[in-house]
DNA sequence: TTAACTGCAAAGCCTTTGCTCGTGA
DNA sequence: TCACGAGCAAAGGCTTTGCAGTTAA
């Protein structure tokens, strides 16, 4: 019996003493329905089309709220880490390898991840929720472009 | 024969075409005898202990310029990533765990680390230089007192 | 000489917070 | 009813940038 997601945020909202309001419910299945990860901003703005008078503190607000109920997690991507996005609670093993060159982003995933997961619980005794990782270096087309100068 | 890091960051310096100046050096000389990672803000202090005219923003801009130069690399540590931290490009394997309750950071390591690169690269044909990992969760006396709530 | 660097001050950028009004339960 | 959430505006915190003077090469 699964729960969508949008449950599982009214839930664990509801749990943790707070109440469901009209602009988080926009928030949620804005949130079901991304593809990967997203960031403050674009969740404000797609949310700003459904409800123009939504602000960028409410949407960071029920992200953290989110949060800290464990719906989502938040991980940084970009090559400078410079924005938080968020993610719905699944799929934990996927990150980001950026270009430093070219910039681009290339989704990566490894079993690695989960075991690296495990050893690191057992190593310091505690229990590992979130692990980001991110990884950066030069993509292949422009390794031999830069090998080709 | 091995370069002293204070002669690796002047010959990339150089190599890009910067200077070596008064300021950077002591810079180099700080970052040469860091136990671990730093951050900009303490390696300001360190270097204003010599130089009480430096300033944050040439420490900055040094940091970046080795960044870039592949003499230094910069990760993220704390539990929010709020702030950068750098390290001498060595001991890449070393990364953090962050318990999000009493908020002690752990130094952890293995090595899986080294595997998760190469399969990285192997896995999109990229050079993975930087692999920045940051893990979360509650540490083993987090959860021993959470758990006897 | 002259392009690069420095220090200062200020701006940028993302995120959070204070406050007052509104509202879910 | 009333504690929690929303919007607005402003503050915070780290990092970068503009500028004019200075300096390495």
């Amino acid at each position: 019996m699964t729960m969508t997601f949008q449950q599982q945020a009214r839930d664990a909202i509801r749990d943790s003493g707070g109440r469901i309001t009209p602009q988080r419910e926009i928030l949620f299945d804005l949130l079901a329905h991304v593809e990967n990860d997203i960031d403050a901003d674009a969740l404000f703005r797609l949310a700003a089309q459904q409800d123009p008078n939504i602000s960028l503190p409410t949407v960071y607000r029920t992200l953290n709220t989110l949060e800290d109920a464990d719906v989502i997690a938040a991980q940084y991507v970009s090559t400078d880490h410079e924005r938080k996005v968020y993610r719905v609670n699944n799929r934990k093993n996927v990150f980001h390898f950026t270009c430093r060159r070219c910039g681009m982003v290339t989704p990566v995933t490894s079993k690695l991840v989960d075991q690296l997961r495990r050893e690191l619980g057992s190593q310091i005794g505690a229990d590992v929720v979130t692990l980001c990782m991110c990884a950066g270096g030069l993509c292949e087309d422009c390794r031999k472009e830069e090998s080709g100068l």
